[in-house]
DNA sequence: GCCGTTTTCGGCCCGACTGTTTTCAGTCG
C-alpha cells in the first residue's frame, strides 16, 4: 500500500519554508517506519514473537491513519487506533520530542544494518541470520556471499549444502527482483478475465472464480489466484495449463496447477471439492491480516478456521462450507465482502451487524470529469455524450483542461466561451451535457480563469497539473486556497498520486479535509486505474468527514467510461455507501450541493 | 506489546514445505 498523502517519502526534505508550526512532527509514515525498523532488530534479538508482530501492526496502524499519530500522541488519544497501546505511544512521543527512541538507537548499535537485509533473503529469517551473524560474523549479504562460496556455512549445525546453493540463489534473484513490479489492477484483469473466460469453457469445470488481492480489487497485484470446481480436476488443470496465454506450467494435479503467463505474470489455480469451495475461497481472497484476525476471532470461539474447514473443539467436527457466507455465518459475522477484508474494522462491523452497503456501480447516475478534442481527449462532445447515455449516465460535465495546460491542451477564455456555446447547443435525447472545466490550480492556488468565465460554468473541478514537488506547507495551502474558492466545486485526483509510479505530493491530508468540510468542496475519487485517487484510506477519512465524494472517470475517449469500475472499487474499499458519493444522485441534487448555492 | 462474548493475565492462526534430521525447527503464504 502507497503512503498516505499526509506523509512525504523520507529522504525528501519535509521542512516547510517558514512554517508556522515551531518543531515539524515526525510524519505518520516516519514513525511507521521507526516502527517496522524496531520490529526487525527485535526479532534478530530473539524477542518473543507477539511483541514482534504487535509493534508491526502498530506501525500499520499508524501508517494507515488519516490523522497525525504525534499529534495524536501528544493529546494521549494515539491508543484509541487498534494495536497502539501505552508504551508504543511513549515511543511515538520520544520520536516526537527527542527526535529518536532510545530502544531503536541502541539496538541498532547491536545489529549492523546488513543483518536485516540478510533476514529478508527467501529461505533466510531471523533466527538464521542471526546464528551466521554469532557464530561466522556474516553481517552483510556481500559477506553471506563469500562465506557460501567458500563452503564456511555448511559447517554449522542445521545448514548443510544444499542451504549454501539457496543462498546463492537467493542472493542472485535479489538482483534479479529489484526491476520486477507489482502489476496495477487493470492490467492483472486484462490477465485474469481471459484466462477464467478461457477455464469455465471447459467441460470439466464447474465453478471457476478470481480470488487473492485482485479480488479485492487492490491498487495492484504481484500475483493472480484462481479457484475452481470440476467434475474432472486433472483435466482442467492440464487444460489450463495448455492454454495458449500460458507460457510456463507446473505439473498438473487433481488440486491444481502452477502457471506463468506470457507476460510474466504468475497464476495458481487451485480446483477444490464442492463442499470446501467456500472455505477455500474465503483462505485465498484473504487479505493475510483479515484471515488472522478472523482465525483469532473463532479461536475464541473455540472454532479453528483453515482453507479445509472450521474445527470445533466441543464436538470434534470438521465444517465444511460451500460458501463464504456460510463460513462467515458459523463465526457469528456477517457476509464481508472482499473489498473489506483488510482487517480495518470489517470484523468488529461484521459481528455488530454494521457494515455499511457498499457503493456499487449502478448507483452512479452521471459523470462529472471527462475531456475532448477541445483540449486532449480523442473525441467530440457528442462521441462522449453517446458513450455516457450507453452507459445509463443521466448527465455528463464536459471538463477540458484550462488555459496553462500544455501546448494542444489549453483552452483560452475565448476557447472555453466557444466551448460551452457548443455544449450548451449540442442536445442529445436521454443525456443532459453540462458545461465545465477542469481548472488548473496554479502555485499560489489561485486559478486559471476570472471567475466572471467560472461562473457561467454549471460544474468546476480544480486540479494539481504542475509543481508538484512543492514543500508540504506550501503545497497544502495552494490546495486549501483552491477549496475556499466559491466556484470550485470539487478538487480533481487530490493527491496526484501515480500507482507504482510516483508518490503523492506532500500535503497535510487532515488541513484539507478541515477545509473541504467546511465549504462543502467535494472532493473526487479519480477512477483511472494509474490513480484511484483518493486512494482508499484518505477517502474513508474524507467520508467520515462528512465531506461528500465524487467518483469520475477522467476520460479521454469514449471507451474509457469503463474504468468507473476502479473508482468504484476504491470507494468499496473504503466502506463508501451511495450516499456518500454525489454523483449517485440526480443532477439537480449534485447542484444544489455545490459550495456556491450553500 | 496488545487486548478482552470465558481473561487486567495469559493468551496471541493454520498448514505445507524444506533441509536436515532420526523427530523437528525455521520459513513461507
Amino acid at each position: 500500500m502507497s503512503q498516505p498523502p499526509s506523509s512525504p517519502p523520507p529522504g525528501e526534505d519535509p521542512a516547510p519554508p517558514g512554517g508556522d508550526r515551531a518543531a515539524r512532527d515526525p510524519t505518520n509514515a516516519e514513525i511507521a517506519q521507526a516502527l517496522d525498523e524496531l520490529a526487525d532488530l527485535y526479532e534478530l534479538d530473539g524477542a518473543v514473537i507477539h511483541r514482534v508482530i504487535a509493534y508491526r501492526n502498530a506501525a500499520r496502524a499508524i501508517r494507515e491513519a488519516p490523522v497525525s499519530v504525534a499529534a495524536l500522541a501528544r493529546r494521549g488519544r494515539a491508543t484509541e487506533l487498534a494495536g497502539v497501546g501505552r508504551t508504543i505511544q511513549e515511543k511515538v512521543l520520544a520520536l516526537a520530542d527527542e527526535g529518536a527512541i532510545p530502544a531503536l538507537v541502541r539496538l541498532r548499535g547491536k545489529f549492523p544494518a546488513g543483518l536485516v537485509e540478510i533476514t529478508r533473503l527467501p529461505g533466510l529469517g531471523p533466527r538464521r541470520a542471526r546464528r551466521l551473524f554469532d557464530e561466522l560474523g556474516i553481517d552483510s549479504p556481500e559477506k553471506l556471499r563469500r562465506a557460501a562460496q567458500e563452503h564456511r556455512i555448511r559447517q554449522l549445525r542445521g545448514f548443510g549444502p544444499r542451504a549454501e546453493e539457496a543462498i546463492l540463489a537467493a542472493l542472485a534473484g535479489r538482483e534479479r527482483e529489484r526491476g520486477e513490479r507489482r502489476v496495477v489492477l487493470d492490467r492483472a484483469l486484462a490477465i485474469a478475465e481471459p484466462l477464467l473466460e478461457a477455464l469455465r469453457a471447459h467441460p470439466a469445470a464447474e465453478r471457476v472464480e478470481l480470488a487473492g488481492s485482485a479480488r479485492r480489487m487492490t491498487d495492484s497485484v504481484r500475483d493472480l489466484d484462481v479457484i475452481a470446481t470440476a467434475a474432472e480436476p486433472l483435466a482442467l488443470a492440464r487444460a489450463a495449463a495448455a492454454l495458449d496465454l500460458v507460457e510456463s506450467a507446473s505439473s498438473p494435479t487433481a488440486s491444481g496447477v502452477r502457471l506463468r503467463t506470457h507476460s510474466g505474470m504468475p497464476v495458481e489455480l487451485r480446483i477444490v471439492d464442492p463442499e470446501q469451495y467456500g472455505n477455500l475461497l474465503q483462505h485465498l481472497t484473504g487479505a493475510k491480516q483479515h484471515n488472522l484476525a478472523l482465525r483469532e476471532l473463532a479461536v475464541r470461539r473455540g472454532l479453528h478456521v483453515s482453507e479445509y474447514g472450521v474445527l470445533d473443539d466441543a464436538s470434534g467436527q470438521m465444517h465444511r462450507c460451500a460458501t463464504e457466507a456460510e463460513l462467515y455465518a458459523l463465526l457469528g459475522l456477517d457476509y464481508i465482502e472482499p473489498e473489506l477484508r483488510e482487517n480495518r474494522g470489517e470484523l468488529e462491523a461484521a459481528r455488530a451487524g454494521t457494515l455499511p452497503r457498499l457503493i456499487e456501480l449502478a448507483d452512479l447516475r452521471g459523470e462529472l470529469h471527462c475531456h475532448t478534442t477541445a483540449s486532449d481527449g480523442t473525441a467530440s462532445i457528442e462521441e462522449m455524450a453517446l458513450a455516457a447515455r450507453e452507459r445509463g449516465y443521466e448527465y455528463l460535465a464536459i471538463t477540458d483542461h484550462s488555459a496553462t495546460m500544455g501546448f494542444g491542451s489549453r483552452v483560452s477564455p475565448a476557447q472555453l466561451r466557444e466551448q460551452i456555446a457548443r455544449i450548451r447547443a449540442t442536445e442529445i435525447e436521454g443525456i443532459r451535457l453540462l458545461a465545465g472545466s477542469e481548472v488548473n490550480i496554479l502555485p499560489d492556488g489561485s486559478l486559471d480563469y476570472e471567475d466572471a468565465l467560472l461562473g457561467e460554468l454549471d460544474w468546476v473541478i480544480a486540479s494539481v497539473h504542475s509543481s508538484f514537488r512543492m514543500p508540504a506547507e506550501a503545497m497544502t495551502r495552494r490546495i486549501i486556497r483552491a477549496i475556499e474558492h466559491p466556484l470550485v466545486d470539487a478538487i480533481g485526483h487530490p493527491s496526484g498520486r501515480k500507482i507504482e509510479q510516483r508518490p503523492p505530493y506532500q500535503f497535510d491530508l487532515q488541513r484539507v479535509l478541515e477545509a473541504a468540510a467546511a465549504t462543502g468542496t467535494m472532493l473526487e475519487i479519480n477512477s483511472n486505474p494509474d490513480r484511484r485517487d483518493l486512494d482508499e484510506t484518505s477517502a474513508r477519512a474524507a467520508a467520515a468527514a462528512g465531506i461528500p465524494l465524487v467518483i469520475n472517470s477522467d476520460a479521454h475517449r469514449p471507451g474509457a467510461f469503463a474504468v468507473a469500475r476502479f473508482g468504484i472499487a476504491t470507494a468499496r474499499r473504503a466502506w463508501l455507501t451511495a450516499e456518500q458519493v454525489a454523483n449517485t444522485r440526480s443532477w439537480e441534487q449534485v447542484a444544489a450541493l455545490r459550495p456556491r448555492n450553500r
